[in-house]
DNA sequence: AAGATATTTTAAACGCTGTTCAACTTTCGA
DNA sequence: TCGAAAGTTGAACAGCGTTTAAAATATCTT
């Protein structure tokens, strides 16, 4: 009797259709347009429908928030797979950044947006960030315990380029820059290599 | 004949009770509060009068957005009137923070909020952001000069402590943390020193 | 195969939102 | 005092998220 199994896989496609209108939604015609209307136009079900698969409409965005993260893994942790410890954060900063710029929408949900907080602040701990931070943090403590950066609380530093790299994406993708938006982003990076020169030990340079 | 005088000071009047209203709403009750129809209420006039004062609900947010850099530009100066450099930097990035911490609902519109950064990409630059920014760089500049911290592009340092201190901030507001609220905090902290004593040039120290 | 049961979907409604606009009231200068 | 200008009102509009009884569909049991 699989015909349970198969309703369940359906039941879950059905939560994928309206994800993916959703998000395709948003990418399309802005954030306004996203409405459960709309959706429900866009996989032809009537509003009410939607409710039977999310409780509300913030819980879609939760689930875009959830879904966006695995796309992150994958790029943060090839970036922190080659090179020299200094090197790994370059390249885990540099993905970091890239993923934000090609992906803004889901950078909001994942980092910015206040609908998305709402939940992570109601559920009990915010897993798929920490899983993201774990690949930074063991990047950080290599390079500490082999001498590239000063040594010092690995947590405490890797906070630090989090709050940097992010500072950067949350103020470019919400316009909160004074030069053009192509000379800030040149700024950053210069800022950027600033501070990691600042904080490459001397004699491994 | 100062009628017309005491009219427009009756308008301004009129506005500020408005933008006060609003920002009272926010801080009382939530975000989803501030609707035109509480903002009358609130005042006692009727929600159409509101729109002979603002073309629209944006344009609120975007005056109180202006509203509330004139706080922040106090917080910001005399943080920068004292110390050495070095400490000038320190006193201006916890200055920074305990703004965004006291007062977030002036800090989501200043630097976080999508309503804002759509009205400030329609201007003509981001004057305000610029002023506060040239307080930030004038101290850079000075530790640069001074030889307290390398040498090197100024502006692209000065972005840099500004994304960082943004990054803390905003990550921190939009409930984007891994430990507790408070454990972040600290550790936040302790990575802005970190990131300060690998810039301090040692000879001076 | 037929009937009972569970699930899914619909259509309509509710209360809310931002916004507009003709009509009304108040204020003001001549 | 009159006429024009400015300010305010109240009703309406289209849209929103969400709920709910009823209808439709699918599944399980006999």
């Amino acid at each position: 009797m699989g015909s349970i199994e198969r309703r369940e896989r359906e039941r879950e496609e059905t939560r994928q259709l309206i994800l993916n209108a959703a998000l395709n939604l948003w990418m399309k015609d802005g954030f306004e347009s996203v409405t459960i209307r709309n959706i429900a136009d866009a996989i032809e079900y009537t509003p009410g429908a939607i409710y039977s698969y999310f409780k509300d409409k913030d819980e879609i965005f939760y689930a875009l928030h959830f879904q966006a993260f695995e796309h992150f893994f994958d790029t943060l942790r090839s970036a922190a797979l080659f090179g020299s410890p200094m090197e790994r954060l370059k390249n885990i900063g540099e993905a970091y950044l890239k993923f934000a710029f090609e992906n803004p929408q889901r950078y909001d949900l994942m980092f910015i947006s206040a609908t998305s907080g709402k939940k992570i602040a109601e559920s009990d701990g915010w897993h798929v960030g920490e899983k993201a931070f774990d690949v930074l943090h063991a990047t950080v403590k290599l390079a500490m315990d082999e001498g590239y950066i000063p040594k010092g609380d690995s947590k405490a530093a890797s906070m630090m380029f989090w709050a940097h790299v992010h500072g950067i994406a949350s103020l470019i993708l919400r316009d909160r820059y004074i030069y053009s938006m192509e000379t800030t982003k040149k700024l950053m990076k210069k800022g950027m290599d600033y501070m990691m020169s600042a904080l490459a030990q001397k004699e491994l340079a």
